[in-house]
DNA sequence: GTCTATAAGAAGATAGAC
DNA sequence: GTCTATCTTCTTATAGAC
C-alpha cells in the first residue's frame, strides 16, 4: 500500500467513526482531520468534497460488511444457524447500537432529509444485508424469501431504533428474543 | 389570541413542518422564516435561539398527540379497536411516511447524534404514545401490558423507518398487516 | 411587532508555498 | 503529500430604526 493510499485509509476510518457517531451534517471535515492529526487542506487534497469523502465511507462499510457475510456463510453451516447469528450481531453490538444507533439506519435516515442523492447510496448496504438475508430464507421456505427477510429486518430495525431513542439495551434484548423464536416458527414450518 | 400569539403560531407551525421534512440541522431560521413570508429578525424576536423554537416545535407535536389520543379513546369502545386504530393511523400516513418517515423516530434520531439534552426532550412523545398503549393493553393482559406496549412501538418503528429508507410503503402495509394478526392472538389469550 | 444592518463564527473549498 | 492562507457562503444572534 502505498503512502497516499495508506492516508486515505486513516481518513476513511476517522470518518467512518465520526460520522457514526456524530451524524454527517454535524461533522465537519476540520473534525475529521483534527482526529488523526492532520489539516482540513490535507484532507481535501484526499477527498475534493464532503460528498467524496462519504462516498468513500460507504464503500467502506460495504467492504465491511461484505467480509462479514461471507465468514458467517462459512462458519455456520445452515440457514437458521446464520439467520441467528444475524440477531446476534445485534445484541453483540448492544453498547454501541444504544450510544449511536444503527449505523446504516441512521446513516441513511439523515441523509434521505437533505441529501436524497446520497441517500441512495447508503441504500446499498441495506440491498447487501437483504440479499444476504432473503438467500438463507429461500432454503426454509423459497416462495417467501423476500417477504421474511423484509420482516427480520423491519424488526431489527426497530428494535436498534427504540433501544438508541431510549438509551436502554432492553429494548434490544427483548426483541430479539422474539425474533429467534420468531425464526424457529418459520423453520419448523 | 394576541397577535403576538397569532405570530407565534404561524411560526411554530411553520417550523414544525420543515423540521420534519427536511431534519432539524438542515432546517434554518431563514428556512422557516421564508416560509411564512417574514425576515429571520422578526422570527428571533419570537424566539430567542433556534433551541427555543424547537421546544416550542415538541411543545406543539405533544398537545396534537394528546388531542389524537383522548379523540380515539372517546371514539373506539374497546381496547383492541384502539389499539388497531393506531396502527390504522400508519397506513392512513403513509405517503408521508414514505416521503419523510416517523416525525417523532427521526427527530429523536437527529438530536440523539449531536443534542442529547434536546433529544430528552423530544421523548416525552414517545412517552404519551407508550402510556397510551400500556394502558389499552393492560385491560387485556394486565401482567404484560408494557412489554406489549413496547413491541408494537417497535414494529411500527421498524416499519416506519423501513418504507422511509427504501421509499416505498410496501414495507409499512406488510408489516401493519402483521401487526393485526399480532394483535388478535395477544386479544384471544 | 416587524424590519434592516451587522456582527461573529463555522463550514466547504481553492491556491500556492514547502 | 502536507501545510498555511484565503475566499465565499451560510448560520445564529444582536442592535437599533421604524
Amino acid at each position: 500500500m502505498s503512502k497516499g493510499e495508506q492516508a486515505q485509509k486513516r481518513i476513511v476510518e476517522a470518518a467512518n467513526a465520526l460520522i457514526y457517531q456524530q451524524g454527517y451534517n454535524t461533522t465537519s471535515i476540520s473534525d475529521v482531520a483534527n482526529a488523526i492529526g492532520v489539516t482540513k487542506g490535507n484532507l481535501q487534497y484526499h477527498f475534493r468534497s464532503k460528498e467524496d469523502l462519504l462516498e468513500a465511507v460507504i464503500n467502506f462499510r460495504l467492504k465491511e460488511i461484505d467480509k462479514q457475510l461471507q465468514h458467517w456463510e462459512l462458519e455456520y453451516p445452515t440457514p437458521t444457524l446464520r439467520l441467528k447469528r444475524f440477531v446476534q450481531m445485534i445484541v453483540n453490538e448492544e453498547v454501541s447500537l444504544v450510544r449511536f444507533g444503527c449505523p446504516m439506519g441512521s446513516l441513511n435516515m439523515e441523509l434521505g432529509k437533505s441529501q436524497k442523492l446520497l441517500q441512495a447510496k447508503s441504500l446499498v448496504m441495506f440491498n447487501c444485508y437483504l440479499a444476504w438475508l432473503e438467500k438463507q430464507f429461500r432454503t426454509i421456505d423459497n416462495r417467501n424469501g423476500k417477504s421474511l427477510s423484509r420482516h427480520l429486518m423491519t424488526r431489527a430495525q426497530g428494535a436498534a431504533l427504540m433501544a438508541y431513542i431510549y438509551q436502554d439495551p432492553k429494548w434490544l434484548k427483548d426483541e430479539c428474543k422474539q425474533i429467534n423464536s420468531w425464526i424457529d416458527t418459520q423453520v419448523s414450518t
